[in-house]
DNA sequence: AAGGTGCGGTTGTCTTGGACAAATGTTTGA
DNA sequence: TCAAACATTTGTCCAAGACAACCGCACCTT
């Protein structure tokens, strides 16, 4: 129907045109709703940021749509770049987006790190999916699982972490190491896995945490102790940890709480949880997030560092017996 | 801020009391964000079919804000799927839960399961994690990787999702399904894997798409093939895919689509990658999302059942040479 | 110096109701 | 029987306003 629609809309009873649109010359104009989808920022903020900052400034199609062009797009990535690791809107959004990419390249202060972890580091850089495979492995072989975890994965997930905080890595960088190390990690577990002994342990994080190296890394360590980890994955309502938690008879219920988890919450549903679960049920809670809570929850266990798991579940065999 | 919330609230900052609002009693109460989430319908839909045909018709929050109670959010999830199907909303919003689920429901017995499959189910049921670990390795050992994934863990995904939907699953229970299954494709994806071959395949699927097991079990099935994979995990934005698939030299950028993914973004969103996508890079896309899609996208194939990447993985070695 | 506590500015999501194009369904005409 | 024209259904976009949760900062206490 429509003759001169230029934009190559997102939005699904409108997207007939899309195609031929994004055929014709001048398009790279994108709908508020495939700018949503590039950048990551919803169509409320992109309104929001209009009216407030008074940028992006769109164009509007013949209907009086937005039509955002590629420069603006290619700024509004940057300033989303810089905010995730950070940086708050009303500061950066005013700078050109040279100036927005220069923030983004790292300041000089390389950090330390093992040979080892450098030497990952670099195949990661490298795209040597290859050959990252073979030199973690060859890690894992050589330091045993245990080890591996505390050693080399820990601190390289930190590396990772914080190469991807300054922009040296990639977001498809950062995904790929997340895949391998648990594609390891899961196939290590498995064949760790000996017949189950006490304590069961049922691991899993909180609803808006989705991270499961840590979880993993602890399901490792557990299961180099003996115990037997019922996982659950990320992300499990309160109520259901409670149910899950009963009908699976664990002994204790650990959580895994990523830096990014904001701790307030952590300390709450900690609080929470701890008052829905049956007092002969332990509660641990693990993760950069929990390591920075000052006050200590009363009935639950702040897991440290991953290396103190070993002692935790011999105490727990102390007091309940083996089981 | 972040789309991937899964909180009872999606907004970043109005997320605090989430989790310990969750272990409260009267808590099966959820915000627009988080009805958005769970049934894939936009928050404009819903607004929208509120204002037209006076349902959903939430409760308002002190503030005002519209709250939705569990059995609203199972109705909304039942016309969800029947649309999915094919109705249209104003034919079936007006019908009780019992007569959607009824329309549903196949007409005969189309809903069974083979023996194997049921017993599964009954396990997870049960809550017997080692029985089911058994039992699944077995099946593993007994049919092969391939016709593992496409005879058992597809069907058995699917009916977990709808025993879910029905209520008859807790949440726990599909997530710990969930993760037994994850361990055990990963373990045997890394047990098949050969020395790679072409075409090289780069696996994810888009923002606001978590599920992995679909994609896992696409790289099982090209594992088989010989072909190599570069998984990248879930839900990576446009552009760092195409910088991926630069980076790894992909000749295949294969995607994945859950039941809940909006169609249109599916349509539009592999759209807009296939003209950022060098064009002898080729895009797969799959998943119960993209078998609904009444028309093809050009220059996109649709992947429709598990059973066909082998043939496709041919035909691109015909076209390509093994090298 | 270290560790709270309180305050104001910043920021994102929610609200309402109106408008309209595209998809689907139905009737008409050859 | 098929296709074109019309009618209905349906989802997305728009605008401006409201407000709660967050942030950084200053202040105060120990």
């Amino acid at each position: 129907m429509e003759k001169t629609d230029t934009s190559s809309r997102n939005s699904g009873l409108r997207q007939a045109s899309a195609v031929s649109a994004a055929v014709l010359p001048a398009e790279s104009m994108l709908s508020i709703s495939a700018v949503e989808r590039d950048t990551g920022l919803s169509k409320d903020v992109l309104r929001m940021w209009e009216r407030r900052y008074r940028f992006p400034s769109p164009l509007r199609d013949k209907h009086g749509e937005r039509i955002y062009p590629h420069d603006q797009i290619a700024k509004l990535r940057a300033v989303k770049r810089l905010m995730d690791r950070g940086y708050r809107p009303g500061k950066i959004i005013g700078l050109h987006l040279d100036d927005l990419n220069a923030l983004g390249t790292a300041p000089a202060g390389a950090l330390e790190h093992s040979t080892e972890i450098q030497e990952v580091l670099s195949l990661i850089r490298g795209h040597q999916l290859q050959e990252l495979r073979q030199r973690l492995n060859q890690m894992l072989m050589k330091q045993g699982l245990l080890r591996f975890v505390v050693e080399t994965v820990a601190p390289l997930t930190t590396a990772v972490g914080e190469a991807w905080v300054r922009g040296e890595f990639a977001v498809f960088e950062e995904h790929l190491y997340t895949e391998q190390i648990q594609g390891l990690l899961r196939n290590a577990i498995t064949s760790a896995q000996a017949h189950s002994t006490a304590p069961r342990v049922l691991l899993t994080s909180f609803p808006t945490e989705p991270h499961n190296l840590g979880l993993l890394m602890v399901e490792a360590a557990l299961v180099v102790e003996g115990a037997t980890c019922i996982p659950l994955g990320t992300e499990t309502p309160a109520p259901e940890i409670v149910r899950a938690a009963s009908a699976h008879r664990a002994d204790i219920v650990a959580l895994s709480f990523s830096a990014a988890f904001p701790e307030r919450l952590a300390a709450s549903g900690l609080r929470d949880l701890r008052l829905a679960l049956p007092r002969n049920v332990e509660l641990w809670a693990g993760g950069s997030c929990v390591r920075r809570l000052r006050k200590a929850i009363e009935g639950v266990a702040l897991v440290r560092s991953l290396d103190q798991l070993g002692s935790m579940v011999a105490d727990w065999r102390a007091v309940h017996g083996p089981g």
